[in-house]
RNA sequence: GGAGGGGUUCCCGAGUGGCCAAAGGGAUCAGACUGUAAAUCUGACGCGAAAGCUUCGGUGGUUCGAAUCCACCCCCCUCCA
């Protein structure tokens, strides 16, 4: 397999790079077949859509020819990076650890190819060297090539010192020294050479490089990607539902489509360059056909389905696309009683209904859709909607807060699809 | 240690005895328009169907009546030492 020697220039293109070490030193490295890695601390039992770039950073690198270690941080886990939180964490239990780590290291085998051959991808835990160290070797080895002086100048940990009423403990102050210590070891037992992550990593992965030439003398090399931001300021990632969540358990892969599919213009063409692995020029026709049409842009279904594939499979794909299109199609009333059995399938909202008839302000509060805009579900709210107008149920605007929803009025006898605003849809089935 | 300034509803920020559930802006939610967009316009925005109930750092007090006055306490900021 040949190495892609454009690689960086493919980055650059993308706005894929946020800082590297030594720019010209490192393409030149790149031409020849390389280890890279990126570490993921299980600070929860998913990943968000935050790690993506990272996870498919990784894989660009092994398209190239390069081979990827993805690095679960079932020890750095335990520690907690003060790089990520404006003030010290609560440690996790080992257990609760553990077994976060045991998730994310099955969640991101998906994102990387284990049957490339030599560039194979292979899953890690720095537990297994980190776990066992005795600590005053670590002191003695590791230790000893860190200046206090200058971590406490370091951006993260600065931060926190002069933020008042916080400070930080010696375990997170510590964290720069074990991530430093995972990339000379990896040099060490993988030579691997190059480290990707956030922008907000460029710290420990200078640290590291340091390390590694202290402890190895070799040269390695580092490239952070950058912070995702929206034209309109406010934070990627986040629904009125929450963190869009990779484990299709948390977030459906209806939901992650829609997520995508509800980019905004001014970013789309941007996320599309970030988050899928369509070419730049396949980009740029896109957006040059798009900034002729008038209504709905093509970008993003396109970057829904890419992502979606990406994250959830082709599966996770057509049900989403089914369930999407059922919805937004304006043609609820088409739907066939299979339709309506495949979406509840498909991971469409859903709550089951048992008894004969419910008042419909229940259901929508039972169902969650009654969430006023503080985030609590009230009667107060679900009445409010329905004077409103922005409740439908089975397509048809309800505006009477009395309504009942009973099997009689249900659809083949088993469904009601409520609909709350524009795109807030449950469907509801009442049980056998 | 001394001298000032301040803590108001998700955020910013008015309000200094009743007309205050508390101006205004932002965020959020909903309606109209639209492309499941942006911008714009409209409405909602402590809980409650309502009566009413609970809010203005905390605890007491004055008063017919307090976010507003008094006492003490807690926290934040600035300046001086």
């Amino acid at each position: 397999m040949g190495i892609d020697v454009d690689l960086i220039g493919d980055f650059q293109r993308r706005g894929l790079v946020a800082q590297m070490t030594s720019g010209e030193l490192l393409v030149e490295h790149l031409r020849e077949p390389r280890t890279v890695y990126c570490g993921f601390d299980p600070t929860a039992d998913s990943l968000h859509i935050g790690s993506l770039v990272p996870l498919l950073a990784l894989r660009r690198f092994q398209r190239a020819g390069h081979k990827p270690l993805v690095l679960v941080g079932g020890a750095t886990g335990l520690i907690g990076d003060p790089s990520e939180k404006a003030e010290e964490r609560q440690l996790n239990t080992n257990d609760t650890v553990a077994e976060w780590a045991a998730r994310l290291q099955s969640q991101v085998s998906a994102f990387v190819d284990f049957e490339a051959g030599v560039n194979a991808a292979v899953v890690l835990n720095n537990y297994d060297w980190v776990g066992q160290l005795p600590v005053l070797d670590f002191l003695r080895d590791v230790g000893k090539h860190f200046s206090v002086n200058a971590m406490i100048h370091k951006e993260s940990v600065k931060a926190r010192i002069e933020r008042e009423g916080a400070g930080i403990s010696f375990t997170e102050f510590s964290y720069l020294l074990l991530q430093s210590f995972d990339f000379a070891e990896l040099y060490r037992r993988h030579g691997c050479t190059v480290q990707i992550g956030g922008s907000d990593q460029w710290g420990n992965i200078t640290g590291g490089i340091d390390l590694t030439r202290r402890l190895h003398q070799a040269q390695v090399f580092g490239l952070t990607l950058p912070l995702i931001t929206k034209a309109d300021g406010s934070k990627f990632g986040k629904t009125e539902t929450g963190t869009v969540w990779l484990d299709a358990d948390k977030t459906s892969p209806y939901a992650f489509y829609q997520f995508w599919i509800n980019t905004a213009d001014e970013d789309v063409y941007n996320f599309l360059r970030l988050f899928t692995f369509l070419s730049v020029d396949e980009l740029d026709e896109i957006e040059r056909a798009d900034a002729n049409v008038q209504g709905r842009k093509s970008a993003q279904p396109i970057l829904a389905e890419e992502v979606t594939r990406l994250v959830h499979g082709e599966q996770g794909v057509v049900s989403a696309r089914r369930i999407s299109n059922a919805l937004f199609s304006g043609s609820l009333e088409a739907l066939t009683e299979g339709d309506l059995g495949q979406l509840a399938q498909d991971g469409m909202p859903t709550t089951r209904l048992d008894a004969s008839q419910i008042p419909l302000v229940d259901a929508l509060v039972n169902s969650g859709l009654a969430r006023t805009p503080r985030g609590e579900v009230t009667v107060g709210q679900a009445r409010k909607f329905i004077k409103d107008g922005a409740i439908t149920v089975n397509a048809e605007r309800v505006q009477d807060p009395d309504v009942t929803l009973s099997r009689t009025t249900a659809r083949f006898g088993r469904y009601h699809i409520v609909r709350r605003g524009k795109k807030n849809f449950q469907l509801f089935v009442w049980s056998d």
